[in-house]
DNA sequence: GACTGATCATTG
DNA sequence: CAATGATCAGTC
């Protein structure tokens, strides 16, 4: 699938992938659909990134990065929840004198995302859950004042080198949690004394209050 | 039932 | 190891 040259096309190729199952669009692209996520939890991203033509791979990027839009992918109960938080972007733990919020990595990723709705409900069969109605949402300036509010918090904590005081409690919508192959991966980081240490890489994630409210304001009901 | 800390696969 | 894509699963 060649990358949407406009965002209308973009949208286009979205839509029409809602009220099918991920069983019927893994199949259209001859990938095989796994039994569950235990071991492919990124599967789903990855799927929808092949349908809508995103360029693959690991850069540090938007997946529409000639459109200024990045992909995400969220698992909603019947109701339309949200039943998981959403990963971000990871952290920087080191370097971030003088970084603001302006110009986090945080604030560009969430600038203009396209979310995906899918049903993530355990008791649906992988195969069988389908794909909903998609949006295309910039944080209003609400939103954005609240992301900023938590991620000037947890920075402020980073920088004073008490990353290991934080844990998944601080923020109000926007979290710290660990985000690594397991608790034995090690990244460098400074300690209270300014002294370098070893901790957990972590990711920024957003709760599901957070996209639950961005979800309800497309769909009003 | 919600939430936090831990974890899985893959690619440079 | 670090970045991408996230969900799992035990505990509260």
């Amino acid at each position: 699938m060649q990358p949407p040259q406009s965002e209308s096309e973009l949208m286009q190729r979205a839509a029409d992938l809602a009220g099918f199952t991920l069983g019927e669009i893994s199949h259209e692209h001859g990938i095989a659909c796994p039994a569950d996520l235990s071991r492919e939890k990124g599967w789903v991203g990855m799927l929808l990134e092949t349908c809508l033509g995103a360029t693959a791979g690991s850069k540090p990027e938007q997946d529409f990065a000639h459109l200024g839009i990045e992909l995400k992918t969220i698992p909603v109960n019947a109701h339309g929840k949200p039943l998981e938080t959403t990963f971000v972007c990871v952290a920087p733990l080191t370097g971030i004198s003088g970084v603001q919020w302006e110009h986090s990595h945080v604030r560009h990723k969430l600038s203009r995302v396209l979310w995906v709705p899918v049903e993530g409900e355990r008791t649906i069969p992988l195969a069988e859950r389908r794909i909903g109605t998609p949006l295309l949402w910039s944080p209003s300036r609400e939103e954005d004042a609240q992301l900023r509010a938590d991620w000037e918090e947890l920075m402020d904590l980073i920088a004073l080198g008490r990353v290991n005081d934080i844990t998944a409690r601080h923020g109000q919508y926007l979290q710290l949690r660990p985000k690594a192959a397991n608790s034995h991966a090690l990244t460098d980081a400074f300690g209270a004394k300014g002294e370098p240490i070893k901790t957990l890489p972590r990711g920024f994630y957003l709760r599901t209050q957070f996209t639950h409210h961005i979800l309800s304001r497309f769909f009003v009901s």
